[in-house]
DNA sequence: TCAAAAGTGTTCACTCTACACCCATGC
DNA sequence: GCATGGGTGTAGAGTGAACACTTTTGA
């Protein structure tokens, strides 16, 4: 069902159709039958900073949508893996570097997994784009870093994202709506994020590389929305084997008791998950 | 916050780059800066037959691969959605119809929706294709039919397909390795429906419109390759409000005691969520 | 001494599992 | 009758929610 064979025409050399004029000869295909597309990498960063779960914007520095806060994000080079220029467009943003799970972690890593893809003909005026949408999971960071462009970037709640797809009241100065179906994609990113760490262990992705159990919990109750009971949340995950490794350390930062330090475990998928509380 | 107007300047036909040609002056770009994609869907579309989980794969008509199986595919139109594309190809190569879950399913309906996306540079040594995979369900159906090609086409288990990954040893005739790296994306496919078939209602739609309590967990037990006990089993998917919403009819065609027949009821998310058995 | 956060013990309700048992059909 | 699959009852183990209670620090 794909390519056609019609026997391939080798046109004249054209900059813009490099990798099509670069087919083999033997394995005939008609460029007629296939538009070209711009593919591009959209990122959902979040974090967790004071409780509430936050997500990168960029201000968008060229039309269309000129000024308006975007996902960070860009176009897939001619001989990149989509997750290379994932991992690319990210540490551009952030200096942090995607974790490959089989690897300990490095000290400035997150947590970057593939969300969706997004190909609405009609979804960036310019011409016909797709965006391969990642989801990266990051820990509390200083202040974002300007991207390649001179464009500003800063962590807003995601609630604050996402209020104005349904209500029109502006309620605080940065009221205005994503560029392009960014408010889609952020979407479906922070539900990913809220369902995910229900069964697996990415929740760790938003912490500090030691942690308390207390700091857990409030990464939950940041990304869920909702209070948990510390007695059984502690409970819970000190009881689910690899979730957590104690470090011998401990801590005072949050006062009261000194908590004991953990650093993540090798497991991936909770057993049993997490459970959200009943809406 | 879609397209905004601000009048395009349309130029001379292009056969090869319409939709760039198509763009907007006022809204410039560097179309050096963007590589030219191809961008196709591919089908993963599971169904049950004779308590086994198979897949849909045609014979390539052409190079590359030609003669060997793969994913029924093909090429993302210009103006087309991803999501059409898919469900084109699907009837093209089923007759089956995508199945909108906010209206009720018409007779020949599948579940379909977004995979994942795959882009390695070296995947198909034609040029750089982006395959936006999408996964269906289907119920046990006639003989596939071929498609808008003359290819053959033909339903596979699942476990004879993905089998020659690991070991070269060719058991059966149709032991060769799925074209470019469609074993992958199958395999990423099955794993999708077995755990989305856990807390989704998902497993109905490899059934057809009106079923039994027994023909239901046949298919689990199929899709996990597990077999499960009949009598908690039953309690467990009647005891769940909105999976199954009884029609008053009964059926002997499995034999034994006339056995009550259900419909999809119009619950998507299962709680409490099946158990797959511990491994 | 008091507030704050960490951590433990206990109880009750609910769910899962295993399996004994009964039911309604075709042959 | 008897094999076959459909369906219900029930006891024991395990899990989650709620909350009383103890521990250990800083101020």
């Amino acid at each position: 069902m794909r390519a056609r064979s019609v026997g391939g025409v080798k046109t004249k050399q054209r900059p813009f159709y490099r990798q099509a004029d670069d087919y083999d000869p033997l394995m005939p295909y008609d460029p007629s039958a296939f538009p070209p597309f711009a593919v591009t990498v959209d990122l959902v960063v979040l974090t967790v900073r004071q409780h509430a779960l936050c997500a990168l914007v960029v201000r968008r520095g060229e039309q269309p949508h000129q000024g308006r806060w975007a996902l960070p994000g860009g176009f897939v080079r001619g001989d990149e893996d989509l997750s290379a220029a994932a991992a690319r467009e990210l540490t551009e943003e952030t200096g942090l570097l995607a974790h490959d799970p089989t690897h300990p972690a490095p000290p400035n890593a997150a947590h970057l997994e593939q969300l969706a893809t997004y190909g609405d003909p009609k979804r960036d005026p310019r011409m016909r784009v797709v965006s391969v949408a990642h989801l990266a999971l990051a820990p509390d960071l200083p202040a974002p870093r300007a991207g390649g462009d001179a464009h500003s970037a800063r962590w807003a709640p995601v609630e604050s994202l996402l209020k104005q797809e349904d209500a029109f009241g502006r309620e605080t100065g940065h009221g205005e709506p994503l560029a392009f179906d960014h408010a889609r994609i952020l979407a479906d990113g922070v539900e990913r994020a809220r369902s995910k760490i229900e069964y697996s262990s990415l929740a760790t992705a938003f912490c500090p590389r030691e942690f308390t159990v207390g700091e857990l919990r409030r990464v939950y109750e940041a990304v869920w929305g909702v209070a948990l009971d510390p007695r059984n949340f502690h409970r819970k995950v000190t009881g689910t084997p690899g979730f957590l490794v104690p470090t011998g350390g401990t801590t005072t930062r949050q006062g009261g008791r000194p908590a004991q330090l953990f650093r993540a475990g090798g497991a991936t998928l909770l057993n049993p998950p997490m459970l959200r509380p009943e809406v």
